[in-house]
DNA sequence: CCTTGATGTTTCAGAATGTCAAGCAACGGA
DNA sequence: TCCGTTGCTTGACATTCTGAAACATCAAGG
């Protein structure tokens, strides 16, 4: 227990508006997500496949749930032609799912009108958007060099986030 | 169209860590709400119940969905026994959804289990904070001096948050 | 070759969340 | 009193999720 206690204002109201973020950053990706009529789960797993084929597994790792459930996704994402299985010709196990072309093209058109953190954040100049960069990674403990490479969900939409800069030091 | 575009790296990698925030809040979120075997809908309707009674009408604007999906989320807190349902005197058609005792403790245990911003904050000096708490608000547009209120879904617990201090500027 | 165990996927049953349309109850004014 | 509106519930249905069981495939060891 360090000596930040909920009771500091400051913090709590930091707290509130992480709270605001995360729920104003899910309606902007469900509705996105409804206009191509995707639910979020099929637009989240139609954005990791534009970046490639991957096995079921890989995608449950990623969506932190269990496999049983990505194949009913994948199942809808097939229904409608914008994903296909593939069986991997090195270990017959494993099915790859993949995005149709309709599928990449669907997944192109989601990443653009995500704009959710786009907008907002134009309000913020270069020099604040670095700063808000560097306190976002030492809030998360990131490694200052460290991708978010395959660490977890991103819930972005399919984008290699090219982190590589250093921490220029937020004080 | 502003010329901040979504190929311009910076902000690319600033909504990927709003991305890994949002990510990471809900996990917490999820397994905080776990922890007292509660769904996600379930702890967010108990903690907003925790601050008082409320129409179920207000709820459902709060969640943003309809009413008769909050029907079923206070049911099953309510044979947990964790809410009750009231009539409202003024307006017999409002049903009023409370928390009980139970509830209310419940609801406070699982609002101090929710570690996730206080603990990564404590990496924060106060000054580096209140510059988060800036930047968080303008990227929110949010007004200034305004509280997050009722304008929408906090999906905090329950916590009122005392806002009402002025932007010190972030700059 | 053939078992044995591990791994990847699917299927099934069941719960919860969510929408929508229809229904009922109560309010409020004409 | 009648009527339109408002608030809530019910029912049917889709989706997401879990957990257990089934199935196929691989990889070794006998």
């Amino acid at each position: 227990m360090t000596m930040t206690r909920r009771t500091d204002p400051l913090t709590v109201e930091v707290v509130d508006l992480i709270g605001t973020v995360v729920a104003r950053y899910h309606q902007e990706y469900e509705s996105a997500a409804a206009r191509y009529k995707l639910t979020g789960a099929q637009a989240k797993v139609l954005a990791l496949l534009n970046s490639g084929p991957l096995p079921m597994r890989q995608i449950a790792r990623w969506l932190r749930c269990e496999p049983s459930n990505v194949t009913g996704i994948v199942d809808r994402l097939e229904a409608r032609g914008l994903a296909e299985r593939r069986t991997d010709p090195a270990d017959r196990r494993i099915k790859l799912a993949a995005a149709t072309e309709e599928g990449h093209a669907t997944a192109e058109r989601l990443r653009d009108s995500l704009d959710f953190a786009r907008e907002p954040l134009s309000g913020l100049s270069d020099r604040e958007r670095a700063v808000l960069r560097d306190l976002l990674r030492r809030m998360l403990g990131e490694d200052p060099a460290g991708g978010t490479g395959t660490t977890g969900p991103d819930v972005n939409l399919g984008r290699a986030s090219d982190a590589g800069r250093e921490v220029t030091g937020a004080k």
